[in-house]
DNA sequence: ATGCCGGGTGGAACCCGA
């Protein structure tokens, strides 16, 4: 059994004490981090290497910026999204990938997906061009037919329900038609979406406005998505939102995400 | 209900996120 998570932490250093409390309680396996907000030298490694986790990271200065841990080695690694699609001169930090040395080896990825606010602009024009990059290098995957787990921070709310008030959206750059068309686009070369498969629940949001008492009133989106290869959704079990989480003392925004893959 | 909060950096009437 394998346990594994995604989790948008919005700056390690600021949540390193949440990152560790819930690392020792949840026990994951294997996790993916988004909004590190640091360079590799300021990446708080010996914390998290106490608790028994290999690490490898794809940092960047104040922005975005991922990471991997893991309890079995990391083999394999890649930091950012083939460059063949467009975009040489696309410096963010928002992919990095391995191959998990568990006894049944799997592959994992943790992508950071560009949030295009507002819409009309370079910003979103980027986050589609991002997803056509994505939607190429996750159709490469799938031809390996091996057991993958794409993991992130995808910022797309798939389906209306998938919001608490999905009115409020429409003008937002995570609801668009593009986005969503995008987004299923890449679910529909053969992912499964953990979460809706067999952690589906009204409410089952990864993110609340730190404003607004938007926790508080459950006013949340679900945008952050563990898509499974069929080699590894035949193995799934289990998928969970820790919402508690985000209840805590100097939370981030998000929610993890955690599913058990019985590898 | 307009980044309202909360990170970043750097010293901003700044940047960013969703």
């Amino acid at each position: 059994m394998v346990r594994i998570a995604t989790w948008n932490v919005n700056s390690i250093n600021a949540r390193l004490d949440r990152v560790l409390e819930w690392l020792e309680e949840a026990q994951p396996d294997v996790v993916g981090f988004q909004e590190l907000k640091c360079v590799e030298e300021k990446f708080p490694f010996e914390a998290i290497e106490s608790l028994g986790y290999n690490v490898a990271i794809h940092g960047q200065k104040s922005y975005n910026g991922v990471a991997l841990l893991s309890k079995f080695p990391l083999e394999d690694l890649r930091r950012g999204l083939p460059e063949n699609e467009g975009d040489p001169t696309d410096d963010h930090s928002r992919y990095i990938e391995a191959v998990i040395g568990a006894p049944t080896p799997f592959r994992f990825g943790c992508l950071y997906l560009p949030n295009g606010n507002p819409i009309g602009t370079e910003k979103f024009a980027y986050k589609l061009r991002w997803m056509a990059r994505l939607y190429h290098h996750a159709a490469d995957l799938l031809t390996l037919e091996e057991p993958l787990a794409l993991c992130g921070d995808f910022n797309v709310i798939p389906e209306p329900e998938d919001a608490d008030k999905p009115e409020s959206w429409v003008d937002d750059a995570l609801f668009q038609p593009e986005s969503r068309a995008a987004w299923r686009a890449i679910k529909w070369l053969g992912f499964t979406d953990a979460q809706a498969t067999v952690g589906a629940e009204p409410h089952g949001y990864t993110f609340w406005d730190y404003f607004r008492n938007a926790y508080e009133r459950d006013h949340g989106i679900r945008i952050d998505h563990i898509m499974l290869s069929p080699q590894a959704a035949d193995r799934l079990t289990a998928c969970e939102v820790h919402r508690h989480v985000r209840g805590r003392e100097k939370p981030s925004d998000h929610a993890p995400v955690v599913a058990t893959l019985d590898l």
